[in-house]
DNA sequence: CGTCTGACGATAT
DNA sequence: TATATCGCCAGAC
């Protein structure tokens, strides 16, 4: 069921980006590891650039914990309103990845760190 | 078919 | 911690 082709993969990417919690962010590294492609977190931007509507794609964050987007566009603050408006707080135009970073199925959550 | 670019990451210095 | 370099794959020219 999983083909080698680049539109399963992009379906792949989505499907994880789904899968990432409200007020919790990735990076496109865990992103692309999650989808079963590991080194090619550059892929996850390009798919994410095809961007299918219902997709929360401002979840998704660089490994920095700050955003890609090119103010040009003017999606970069958008994207930090979204994430500001479900609780994610910005620190110096990045996020806290030691907080915010989703863990998918780990075990005991951190204190002071809980999933939804 | 060869080359460059791109919503990036990890490692080395 | 910040900067520099390499890797990785797909699409555009």
């Amino acid at each position: 069921m999983q083909e080698a082709t680049e539109r399963g993969k992009h379906a792949r990417i989505f499907a994880v980006v789904r899968r990432i919690p409200r007020g919790r962010v990735a990076s496109y590294g865990q992103v692309a590891l999650l989808a079963g492609l590991p080194r090619q977190a550059r892929l996850v931007g390009y798919a994410l650039h095809q961007c299918p509507p219902g997709l929360p794609w401002h979840r998704v964050v660089n490994a920095r914990g700050g955003i890609s987007l090119p103010e040009a566009d003017g999606q970069a603050p958008f994207q930090r309103a979204l994430l500001e408006s479900e609780g994610v707080e910005f620190n110096g135009g990045r996020v806290d990845l030691r907080r915010f970073r989703w863990k998918p199925r780990r075990g005991p959550v951190s204190k002071g760190v809980r999933e939804e």
